[in-house]
DNA sequence: AAATGCGCCTACCGATCGGTAGGTTGTGTT
DNA sequence: AACACAACCTACCGATCGGTAGGCGCATTT
């Protein structure tokens, strides 16, 4: 039942990386945050990059589980592109992480590419790709939409609004940031559907 | 004619600052690219956080331009908007970079938010804000449409995928990716223009 | 009872971090 | 000729970085 440290190791990176980035984080941080040395956490991780290599592998993980929850949710293409697009729209703690560490990643990653294998991302984009394009062949989406552009549309508007959240936060008084919120939604919603053949009400 | 040494560290710490983010680089390494020693920086520069600012300072004054020059081409807010974010698209270098810079400060200003004072990119939101605005009081725009969520619709679809290009070009080939940036634009136009009351053609 | 191995520790390493102290140029200004 | 000042420099500081070496306690195995 109770979490082992090795757990708590990978869920504090998580948190770190997160927040500040790989080079923003030390790997005595993460230890101190649970109580454990420096050289605790090199027991289990043999370095910093493989904590980090971990790490995200823990978040693809989590995103492959929203396109699982997805497909059980319908077989309906649509249905199961805007289950997934609400489940990273969900303004918690541990759901932005994920979208946070990504978008690290991604702004990191010019440097690492070369290093890394194969990314770790590509099967969660290719599963978001392979539902536009299975909706295309069922006569539900627009044929002359590109699958990978479309799906970038929608990504990039989720993840920049909420790596934007602590600075809107800041700019606007909490009225305006919730009315920004559910417009911001609406849009969402609007943009998916326009991919739609025959829009349903 | 000749750049300023001071000139040519701002430069490069705009450009490491935005390829490895704040934490990820250091003044030596701003210091090594011009052949100066780091204490010839520190001369210049009080200190890394002085430095940074001024660095941000820049990146605003380049956003500031872009909405200068939209306001030359025409009166037009939609034509305004559209010369913006055309900007914004160009990928080049020195247009990323100021890019990549704001998404990085959007990621960290978590952490350094209190500190700071008004924000740096308040004053160009607020113009793409008041630019919808004055379309929708002169009858050209949906007046349903929320001016902050609309523009940060399409600055999130704009941004993202210029920060994921490097990954995008290990992903994909060439020809895939040419298709994918081609397509990408013709869905930013598409998604520009459904705030428009009567489209044009 | 001896041996093994996991989990975690203290102690320490060289490298690098941002930054300070103070000196040395060269280039006007007076 | 004397001075002032900007534009650098070398030398150095304490702190922190990621990582190594080796030891201690404890549970399990033999």
């Amino acid at each position: 039942m109770s979490k082992t440290t090795r757990d708590k190791l990978l869920e504090q990176a998580h948190v770190l990386f997160a927040r500040k980035g790989f080079y923003g984080t030390s790997i005595n941080d993460v230890a101190a945050e649970v109580s454990v040395s420096k050289q605790g956490l090199l027991h289990h991780f043999p370095s910093k990059e493989k904590l980090y290599a971990e790490v995200l592998k823990g978040a693809a993980d989590q995103l492959m589980v929203m396109v699982e929850q997805a497909r059980q949710i319908s077989d309906n293409p649509q249905l199961q592109l805007q289950s997934i697009m609400q489940q990273m729209s969900r303004e918690e703690e541990e759901s932005i992480r994920v979208i946070l560490l990504l978008c690290r990643e991604l702004l990191d990653n010019r440097d690492r590419a070369e290093t890394a294998q194969q990314w770790f991302l590509k099967p969660f984009l290719t599963e978001l790709e392979t539902m536009v394009i299975n909706g295309q062949q069922q006569g539900l989406f627009d044929d002359g939409v590109h699958p990978l552009s479309y799906i970038y549309q929608l990504l990039g508007a989720i993840q920049y609004y909420l790596m934007s959240l602590p600075t809107l936060q800041q700019l606007y008084t909490a009225k305006q940031h919730k009315e920004h919120q559910q417009q911001h939604i609406r849009l969402l919603e609007l943009t998916m559907q326009r991919v739609l053949v025959d829009p349903v009400s």
